[in-house]
DNA sequence: CACTTCCATCGTCGATCGGCGATAAACGAT
DNA sequence: ATCGTTTATCGCCGATCGACGATGGAAGTG
């Protein structure tokens, strides 16, 4: 009868979706895009122009779900979108369709 | 220098993504969806097994985008996928390539 | 060693969210 | 007109969010 989505699959779609359910986060993706090399917080943050304990939060929330890489370099991290999530994104048609959804902890 | 993009087509893109950042309006989704035809709220409520006020504002939330249509029969509302809004539902990719974000108000 | 730079984390604050019960509004039926 | 059904809206509450400043840790430089 309920026939629902199983929470957790829900639930893991939802996680996804909410990692741009921010209009900073957007910019800082399509930001992190278009200049498609790695860049330091400190370069996202003059580009946003917040404070940067809120973009390093923004970013860890960005990498929790694989969707951008951050690599250490020297004293800097370098952020970079993750091409592979990109593309495994899931769609709305993902969630009708009732397809699994991607899992953020793997490697997409 | 900043060069990001601009704040309003961040808003919406987040504002798309938001209304599939529940779980609880995930699984509404997915409801609507299988069982493809226009469904009461009552139906909506039983399903789920939350408050009928807030499967009601759930369902608010996912009109706005209109991702769900609606439409009145006697005393009830029926709701309904879609279809349009679910193929125009901005992927990862849109925001990547900064492509412009579908109207929420617009006919999809 | 000290000192600087770069960044993550912590604590706080106001705002928003997701849930609920209660109430109101719209409509059909009696 | 009244009643019952169906749904939207309101007010409230606890939890989470997004922003900030301050603190602290890791790495390079003197």
């Amino acid at each position: 009868m309920d026939e629902l989505l199983d929470r957790a699959t829900a639930q893991t779609y939802a996680s996804w979706f909410r990692a741009l359910a921010d209009p900073t986060r957007v910019q800082i993706v399509e930001y992190l895009a278009r200049h498609a090399r790695p860049m330091s917080v400190g370069e996202i943050v003059a580009a946003v122009g917040l404070a940067q304990s809120t973009v390093s939060q923004h970013l860890k929330i960005l990498t929790e779900v694989r969707f951008v890489l951050v690599e250490p370099v020297g004293t800097a991290r370098h952020y970079r979108i993750n091409d592979a999530c990109v593309g495994c994104f899931p769609s709305a048609a993902d969630v009708v369709m009732g397809r699994p959804a991607p899992n953020p902890n793997g490697a997409c």
